[in-house]
RNA sequence: GCCCGGAUGGUGAAAUUGGUAGACACAAGGGACUUAAAAUCCCUCAGCCCAACGGCUAUGCGGGUUCGAUUCCCGCUCCGGGCACCA
């Protein structure tokens, strides 16, 4: 055995064994129980970075872990192939995006096998190839003729200098990321997928995920968003018709102090009031400027304009005057809400600022209500009782809420009805680099779903991106067809799909990745049978990309392609890397991103930075936020570099020892030396006990007291282990066990019954890391137990009888306090406890010769003595 | 703004069900080995007070429950994630 570590040549040799051997690769067996253990497949950015680094390694502790408990594992990777950074990138390097992006996969592909991942290869996918997303366009197809696609109008961002739709990441402050230009909202024409459909059962099914995260559940419940209101009408007459304003409320009770109405400022009654009304409409137009992302709306100043038309209160019969506000979304709900400025916190700063009614309708005895400020009294059901409301006066929110809903539904203006916050899915891209959506529009008979036979419908490749609307719409070659019915000239759907469609449904594709007859087949009804066992992917996905792909095995189930509801039966949630972010501004809002890589923090004495300057230059840099690595902050960190110098094993022990894994990790390097340090004292500690001769594993029999109590500490240590991998999946108490095992190693002796000991301990050990760090685990299992395969073997085994202890050591608190400790012969009774303590030297002066009035004996643990 | 998290030594963190706060590491300081350096090994290492024994304080801030709270409850502060076209 060579006496040095040296990462480069074992990791080498490792990975070629189980090339040779295929020990990834994965075959349906049903004499073994499965574990589908699947990790977020990557977006091919170009390099891997440290949330990769994360994220495989824990999928590939845990698959390997699996492969030791004896299940038949399958561990596949794939990647998300189409999205916006392929089109930006080939407007800057005039590369095409297809080029870009298999370059990209090819490189990190290289990349992920230095780490020595157990991924079947075989199965690789990549998402912008046909054979994966013709199956995507069948399926659309489908979905389309059951209705559950459909088109109607959305609202995007309209960069008016560019010609072209923005993503929300492309407004900053309201400007087009490129030309600066102000953005408009506008409508068009999109698909969109029947996801409301869905919402009770999306709700319903988080309690049938106990393998979730309770946060993730609690945001997603929180995003489903269901709640109980009234829908309910204010009637109108209007050009000498009658019609009636819809709005949505949960607070029906306080319809009493409705003192005005809001409408968005696409609401077909601000479009009527505009008309002749030059204010308004010029008002209606600055409503329209400004990116739709939710937040940015929903933090921007209320404002508003009185349409000057009047609605009639459906209870009161009194008027109510409609505004446009500009907080008011067309696409959310009726587009249109009540106002009770006294109940309701925006409703009132709304009122104050331009001077409307506010009318307290809810109060609680011993309170006064005053018009400073609004009152949250409804949430105080019990107390909280309708006043200044007519007949509904003294009723409590329930009771009112049934009263007042009953008379609007007695006059016809309203009901009871259950609302959702989540909207329909909109899947339409205004972009190329996507899967195209497979319908054809004829202009005798409207939109087609393309044909199976005619599918895929490919996107072609060779293309030039110049960032003003898609390539697609301008090549007839793409766009010009036939109609599948009628056989007349007709035009293909120049639009792509959403990215989120492709990742809604991967992980069933890995099962099948080969087939190109069928969508999925029984392979994966074996592989997903109860879900896939284990799912491992950022917290940012707790939302968007795990609800549609719920969704979407919903959707597959119910067209009878699979039999399971619920794609993943346990999930973790690994926190984010991040990084501290650098940049200089460009003017007009715009920013150069710099690599922390290439920028030197100035820090103070204690620690804190100071400033920073960019190491090519001198010059200084702004420092940003703390935030989340990503390739449009450029503050994304290259594996790379740990890799190359210390070898795969160190990068993954030091990213799995840094933090548990649902937490979020500030990147530092700081550390990685003395992961690379703890594998070099595992190989000496090895090769010095290899290099006095192997010998037999102890078995058993009687050790003197050092040697049990290690013995103990060794079977404690695998108990452990074996607890944190599966149970607590935490990888850093698992290691610092393991190095506070070989810690005490190194004091043991070397007489013959010690080694036979350490033998034991050695093979333990190396077996336990072996999911960590594989290659030098691989490698000294090899020189432990010559000839033997350390991937083949079982994980090792707590032997209860080296478990038992003699003796124990309580605390003793007095107060609460920690005054000692005290050593009793394990099996010690109460009683026997509680007179020790007390007779304690250290208890006795500290009760001051009071007598104790309490004791608590906590077994195994303390006594507590209260004086 | 709304929803979900987080905060513990100089640093990353541990404390699994309310029971020894700081395991295991990093950095730092001291020592051994060495001509020297690197590597390695040993020791110290939350703060304050004390010659020492020992004591007091301390888990973001302010309250509460409990014999006992990093852990549970209430109210804040700051930081992070998501907000439907970044993925």
């Amino acid at each position: 055995m060579q006496d040095k570590y040296t990462p480069a040549e074992i990791e080498r040799a490792a990975q070629d064994h189980w090339n040779k051997t295929a020990a990834a690769r994965a075959i349906e067996d049903t004499t073994k129980p499965k574990y589908y253990c699947l990790s977020m497949f990557p977006y091919p950015s170009g390099k891997l970075h440290m949330g990769h680094v994360r994220n495989y390694t824990i999928g590939d502790v845990l698959s390997r872990f699996h492969t030791m408990l004896g299940y038949n594992v399958l561990q596949p990777m794939g990647w998300d192939a189409f999205g916006m950074p392929a089109e930006n990138a080939a407007m800057q390097n005039n590369v095409p995006p297809a080029k870009w992006t298999y370059a990209n996969i090819e490189y990190m592909k290289t990349q992920l096998k230095s780490l020595g991942f157990a991924i079947d290869w075989e199965r690789e996918l990549a998402t912008c190839t046909p054979q994966y997303y013709r199956w995507e366009q069948w399926l659309f197809t489908r979905l389309y003729e059951k209705g559950l696609i459909y088109k109607k109008l959305g609202t995007v961002n309209w960069d008016p200098v560019d010609h072209t739709v923005l993503a929300n990441e492309q407004v900053i402050d309201g400007r087009g990321w490129r030309s600066g230009a102000l953005v408009e909202k506008r409508e068009i024409p999109m698909y969109y997928m029947k996801i409301t459909a869905y919402a009770e059962e999306l709700l319903a099914d988080l309690d049938k995920l106990p393998g979730w995260p309770e946060q993730v559940r609690l945001m997603q419940k929180n995003w489903i968003g269901k709640s109980t209101g009234v829908r309910f009408a204010f009637p109108y007459e209007l050009d000498g018709k009658e019609d009636k304003l819809w709005v949505f409320t949960t607070r029906a009770d306080t319809i009493m102090g409705v003192t005005f109405c809001a409408v968005a400022a696409e609401h077909p009654l601000a479009t009527r009031a505009a008309q002749g009304n030059p204010a308004l409409a010029a008002f209606i137009e600055e409503c329209k400027q400004g990116g739709v992302a939710e937040a940015d709306i929903a933090t921007m100043e209320k404002k508003g304009m009185p349409t000057g038309i009047l609605v009639q209160h459906p209870l009161t019969g009194e008027k109510v005057e409609v505004w446009v506000g500009n907080y008011v979304l067309m696409g959310y709900g009726e587009g249109a809400v009540m106002a009770v400025p006294a109940h309701d916190e925006r409703d009132f700063a709304f009122a104050k600022k331009y001077d409307l009614a506010i009318k307290q309708v809810i109060g609680v005895e011993g309170q006064s209500f005053s018009l400073d400020g609004w009152q949250e009294w409804y949430a105080d059901k019990q107390n909280g009782k309708c006043t200044n409301s007519g007949k509904y006066d003294g009723l409590a929110y329930e009771a009112a809420i049934d009263a007042i809903a009953a008379d609007l539904a007695a006059k016809g203006l309203g009901e009871k009805k259950v609302q959702f916050r989540l909207r329909d899915w909109g899947i339409s891209r205004q972009r190329y680099w996507g899967c195209p959506v497979p319908i054809i529009h004829c202009p005798t008979c409207g939109d087609m779903p393309v044909p199976d036979d005619q599918l895929p419908v490919v996107l072609p490749e060779n293309v030039e991106i110049t960032g003003a609307g898609s390539p697609l719409a301008k090549m007839p070659e793409f766009y010009e067809c036939s109609c599948p019915k009628c056989g007349g000239q007709a035009k293909r759907e120049t639009d792509t799909m959403d990215t989120f469609v492709e990742s809604s449904w991967y992980f069933l594709r890995y099962t099948c990745p080969d087939n190109d007859q069928a969508m999925v087949d029984q392979r994966t009804a074996y592989w997903c049978k109860g879900g896939i066992d284990q799912y491992i992917g950022g917290i940012e996905h707790a939302i968007l990309h795990l609800l549609y792909s719920r969704f979407w095995t919903k959707l597959m189930r119910d067209v009878g392609l699979i039999d399971i509801g619920e794609p993943f039966a346990n999930l973790l949630t690994q926190g984010m890397v991040v990084a501290p972010t650098f940049y200089r501004d460009l003017g007009d809002g715009k920013k150069q991103w710099i690599n922390p890589a290439e920028v030197d923090v100035v820090t103070d004495e204690r620690g804190r930075p100071t400033g920073a300057t960019l190491i090519a230059d001198g010059q200084p840099v702004i420092i940003g936020g703390t935030e989340k690595m990503s390739k449009s902050k450029n503050n994304g960190v290259d594996p790379q570099a740990l890799i190359d110098q210390y070898g795969a094993d160190t990068a993954r022990l030091f990213i799995m020892f840094a933090s548990p894994p649902d937490q979020s990790l500030e990147w530092s390097d700081a550390g990685v030396e003395g992961a690379f340090r703890f594998l070099k004292r595992l190989w000496k500690l090895t090769h010095d006990h290899v290099a006095q001769g192997l010998v037999p594993a102890f078995a058993d029999g009687e050790l003197p007291a050092a040697l049990k109590d290690f013995r103990r500490q060794l079977h404690q240590t695998i108990g452990k282990v074996a607890d944190d991998y599966g149970r607590r999946k935490q990888f850093n108490t698992a290691i610092a066990a393991v190095m506070e095992l070989l810690n005490a190693f190194a004091k043991l002796p070397d007489d013959a019954t010690a080694r036979s000991v350490k033998q034991e301990a050695l093979e333990a050990a190396v077996l336990m890391l072996f999911p960590i760090v594989p290659h030098v685990s691989h490698a000294l299992f090899g020189e432990l137990r010559p000839g033997l395969d350390a991937g083949q073997q079982t994980f090792p085994k707590a032997d209860a009888s080296a478990l038992t202890q003699d003796e124990i050591e309580l605390m003793l608190q007095v107060n609460g306090k920690l005054r000692g400790s005290l050593k009793v012969a394990a099996g010690t009774d109460k009683a026997s406890i509680e007179a020790a303590a007390l007779a304690s030297e250290a208890v006795q002066k500290f009760m001051e010769g009071k007598p104790a009035k309490k004791i608590v004996v906590v077994p195994g643990r303390l006594v507590n003595i209260v004086v």
